[in-house]
DNA sequence: AGCCTCCGATAAAACGTTTTATGGGAGGAT
DNA sequence: ATCCTCCCATAAAACGTTTTATCGGAGGCT
């Protein structure tokens, strides 16, 4: 509200009478300074309200205590659920964070990551939006940086991500078991890691399953329209899965539209489970990515390397829960070839 | 990668072999500067993969490039696109936004608002816990700062918000209209000036029919329960009304547990529109909020009082859409009171 | 009393910038 | 040739901290 220039640790020692210097001992803690001293400093940053300018301090200590993330889109709930545990765990380590969004757009990652550089954070938390994400980052000194979920094509980092292969093969077997006879395999862009591990070990467990992928871009219309055609042309597949969290959405109004009933009609999968697919009839199978615990590790290993680290890279890969449901049940008794 | 401390305007200038002001000239485009060394800087710059430290530049300068956002919860998915909206505005503007949680708690709130401070931001954008927020700013020169969403008890901010209690008192005549006799508000806690509006304003327009409020609390076990109690009482009230994301979301649920089929046994709508509710058969009646406008008026507005506007605070009050859907319609020709 | 030690407080330097004030050199006018 | 003006570059101060080095004084010892 009021405009003036922010109490600085100077006021706070002219009015206990002190030097400077001893107001930043009192609150630092430093164990040198008399019992009066320090109430009379106490007294004085209280009536002041005085908070220490932490830019103006890690300027003079080196100690930093602001760390940096990037993702691609916030208002996807996978990135807001990783952001938001990060923040928590974050702040339990004394850390503030950074937050700035890449829009899933190369050229604005590489513009953010360096702009983000300008803040000096302490260590960086990347999903990055493709495979070419060490091309763009900035040269020269760079803080520690630990990637997640999506695994760039070179550079050593530290990485922590899911099991995709594992866990879309789970998901292929169980659609093969259930007799389904042919899938077709719906994702954004193979640039994405995550979507061409996936693809990889989906097709990998198809067993006599006929397996089709479909590259579906990253826009939503684009998505919907490629998707329609698609699924109008003869024959249809079917079981459809789809391997990331726009895709899926889309693709479920799609099939709503077409008036096809799941899993009478078509099954349906879904990679990265987001609260809805529990909330429909029949719900939707999914692999349940474990976010919390992705960015719990990615912490874990930046608070490793921020306190100096140098080990080797290393790369963690988390397993994720298939939760079988509804749509990819085979309806009772009934003979899928008389559904075709 | 490397650890060494990162590069300075003295290494750039020594690498030119000019001045650090003169390095300092030519990146803030002062016009004083002569071609030739324009180059050598720019040069010197690019080589060593310089940029200027945004914390020593406000330091001197007094020019910030950073704003603070305070929101209750990354993870509910309004907040996310809240924060993803402001991020982008942020950025065409030039700024970098530091973002905390106050996770609904008020003493983190307040802890975090006094942190967040400590980094000097030019102004905040804050979604409040409760109403008792500006008890918990800290005394002292704070940023200006804009409320957004959920309006304080007490204090003069510049505040953005929906109309609350016009578009509640929508659904509420819309259901009323539907020839429901009885409905059941509920929300999470009276203490969120949102819900006391979409209270009041449900409960202005029932006209003949009656109506009841529940308080369900934050948790989601708790809400559960509650919920599940007061369900099971008879007499049930013919509609559901809820108030909140959470509420909503915990409220489908329950009704799905007792086997309450929407909208013939309860007729169901909701306050804070998410994707599934289009997604789910029958799909929910829903207020959809206008996050992004919201977003939108709220970094607007506290772009000018960083721009030294000193008119006295302002409310802006954006309207919502009602999207009429299939769970609160009457199924046809079954006059209610046979179902009940 | 004289000396040494240690404790506690402070003055001043340093961090990486921007800005103000200063200075030197080239060129034009007398 | 002398002087005056610009123009362009730089030295130095300043921002709000922390830290190092200094300094004064109280107390204990001979």
């Amino acid at each position: 509200m009021d405009r003036t220039r922010p109490v600085s640790i100077r006021m706070v020692a002219e009015r206990a009478g002190v030097s400077t210097a001893t107001v930043s001992n009192v609150l630092n803690g430093k164990p040198t300074v008399s019992k009066g001293f320090i109430a009379q400093v106490r007294a004085a940053v209280d009536e002041l309200g005085y908070v220490a300018d932490s830019n103006a301090s890690r300027l003079r200590s080196g100690r930093h205590s602001l760390a940096g993330v990037v993702v691609p889109d916030l208002s996807n709930p996978m990135f807001g659920a990783f952001v938001s545990t990060l923040e928590h765990l974050a702040r339990d380590d004394g850390f503030d964070l950074l937050v700035v969004s890449s829009a899933n757009a190369p050229e604005q990652e590489a513009e953010r990551l360096k702009s983000i550089r300008s803040w000096r954070p302490a260590g960086l938390i990347v999903i990055p939006c493709d495979g070419a994400f060490s091309a763009r980052l900035p040269k020269g000194g760079n803080p520690p940086i630990v990637v997640a979920d999506r695994i760039p094509d070179d550079g050593a980092f530290d990485l922590v991500a899911v099991d995709n292969a594992r866990s879309a093969g789970a998901v292929t077997s169980h659609l093969a078991q259930g007799g389904h006879r042919s899938c077709l395999v719906a994702g954004s862009t193979l640039a994405i890691s995550n979507v061409r591990e996936r693809w990889d070990g989906a097709a990998a467990a198809a067993g006599a399953m006929t397996m089709a992928m479909i590259e579906l871009g990253l826009d939503p219309a684009a998505i919907r329209r490629r998707l329609h055609e698609r699924l109008r042309q003869a024959p249809r597949p079917e079981a459809l899965f789809t391997l990331d969290h726009v895709t899926t959405l889309v693709a479920f109004q799609v099939l709503s539209e077409l008036g096809l009933s799941i899993p009478r009609d078509i099954a349906f999968a879904s990679f990265d489970e987001t609260e809805w697919m529990r909330l429909v009839t029949p719900p939707v199978t999914a692999v349940r990515q474990p976010v919390e615990a992705m960015a719990q590790a990615a912490w874990a290993q930046l608070m490793r390397r921020m306190a100096g680290d140098a080990a080797p890279p290393q790369t963690l890969r988390l397993s994720c829960a298939i939760e079988i449901r509804g749509s990819t049940l085979r309806p009772s008794g009934q003979p899928r070839t008389a559904a075709a």
